[in-house]
DNA sequence: TATAAACATGAACGATTGCTCATATGTTCA
DNA sequence: TGAACATATGAGCAATCGTTCATGTTTATA
C-alpha cells in the first residue's frame, strides 16, 4: 500500500493530471460535486463565461472525467466517476497539511 | 466520504496538481518513488538531462512534492511525503480503469 | 590553490494553453 | 417555417511552459 506501481505509464498520468492543472476546470469539477449541472448554470456558478466553460467541458470530457446527457436543448454535465471527487480530496488533504 | 469538500481553495488545487501535468516530472517522482537519489542518479534513470531534470526538480521543490539534502558535493532527493505516492496511485488507478 | 565533479540558473525559443469574439449547430415553440 | 434559446466550435492572440545551451556556484581532492 501507498507504493508506487507501475514503472510506465508516466505520459497517460500526466495526460490525466493535466486536466486537473486548471483552476476554471476544478471549479467546474467541484462545481458538478454538489450534482449534475447544465452549461448554463455551470457558467454563472463559477463566474466563467458561456464558451470557456464548453471549450473546457470538451477537455474534461475527453479526459474521461464528466459525462453528458441531452435533454432537449439542455444538455446536463456531471461527474464521470468518484475517482473524479477522490482525486479532489486526496489534493484538498494535501494542501489543508 | 467521497464527497467534495472544499468549494474554495480551487487555485492551489490547480497549483498542486500543475506539478503532476507534465511526464517529466512524473517521471521523476516514479523513480523517486523506489527511494532517495541525487540528480545524476535521476537523469540516467528517466533519461532526461541533467538541466531539465534540475529545473523540474525545482518546480517539484517549490511544490513541496519532493525535499533535498545536501552531502558534500551530491544533493539527495526524496518524495516529500506519502500524499504523494497516493496522488499518484490514484491517477494509475484512473488509468487502469 | 587549481581542477574537476555535481548541481543550479538564466536567456532564449518553439510549443502548448486558455481565453475572447464571432459564428455555427441543434432544439423548442409559436 | 422562423425566431429564440442552449450549447459547440474555429480563429486568433497573449501568456505560460519545458527544453537546450552556456555559464555560475559549491564542494572535494590532488
Amino acid at each position: 500500500m501507498d507504493e508506487i506501481k507501475s514503472a510506465d505509464d508516466a505520459g497517460k498520468l500526466a495526460e490525466l493530471y493535466k486536466a486537473f492543472a486548471d483552476e476554471t476546470r476544478v471549479r467546474i469539477m467541484i462545481s458538478l460535486g454538489e450534482g449534475a449541472k447544465c452549461v448554463g448554470d455551470i457558467a454563472s456558478a463559477t463566474g466563467v463565461s458561456q464558451s470557456a466553460v464548453s471549450h473546457q467541458l470538451k477537455t474534461l470530457k475527453y479526459a474521461n472525467l464528466v459525462s453528458c446527457q441531452r435533454d432537449g436543448r439542455v444538455i446536463t454535465y456531471e461527474l464521470a466517476d468518484d475517482h473524479v471527487r477522490t482525486i479532489i480530496n486526496m489534493g484538498l488533504d494535501h494542501i489543508h497539511e
